[in-house]
DNA sequence: CCGATCTGCAACTGATATGTTGCATCAAGG
DNA sequence: CCTTGATGCAACATATCAGTTGCAGATCGG
């Protein structure tokens, strides 16, 4: 019903708009890591980084896997994916309808003439 | 040289993340309208909606145009569609890594047997 | 059982963002 | 010229977020 942005767009632009969260996407985007781990190649504390990792867990950026004592983290690259092609349908409507106002601004010119 | 999440991505997230911000995209995408014009659609004073355009006009999301005594925006889906292009290149990468590692992983068993 | 290490929860601080009100400015019209 | 309506700038209050430190709990190795 509603032409609302889709629900979730919210949430995981606000996960993607920090920097450190990018630093730490990078990092487990390549290998999985805990947050100890991560607070060693980054410089913040780990609470901070566990923070982080909550936030992009919430949003579905990326997902725990138990390693025996420690837990680990790995990006989801399907929910960067999903979210890119909601972005993109959302893009393409506000052109389109651009693209057809122009249309049928040509459209009256013609006739009124 | 940098795996970088390429420039201005962080900031684009950060102007998609806001619901407010996501209500005007919503209105400038179907008609260019004034900061005054939005004000009155939405339940938020005239200033505030000129600080989100300002910021989504940074992020180069809307763009201004004269029309006479006031100034009225429009949505740039092209935009858009870019950072999407962005994000789904990066998350591609993500999972891409992932099925590398899988196959090493069952190629390494195979030599080892 | 005990020490070491990793994780989880809570309180506190500083910075930043959102929203408000008030006033100044500038263009259009009678 | 003066009024009207629109934009622009600035100060202020409030809330939220990023980061820190401190401590408690859990889990593995000896």
């Amino acid at each position: 019903m509603s032409a609302s942005p889709a629900p979730g767009v919210v949430e995981v632009c606000g996960a993607l708009a920090d920097d450190t969260r990018w630093q730490v996407l990078q990092l487990v985007g390549t290998e999985a890591l805990s947050a100890s781990e991560l607070a060693e190649r980054l410089p913040v504390s780990r609470q901070a980084i566990a923070r982080h990792l909550g936030v992009l867990a919430a949003a579905g950026l990326v997902e725990p896997e138990r390693a025996g004592k420690q837990l680990r983290y790995r990006a989801i690259g399907a929910r960067l994916s999903l979210l890119a092609q909601q972005l993109d349908a959302i893009g393409r409507g506000w052109d389109a309808r651009l693209e057809r106002l122009k249309a049928i601004a040509e459209a009256e010119a013609g006739t009124a003439r």
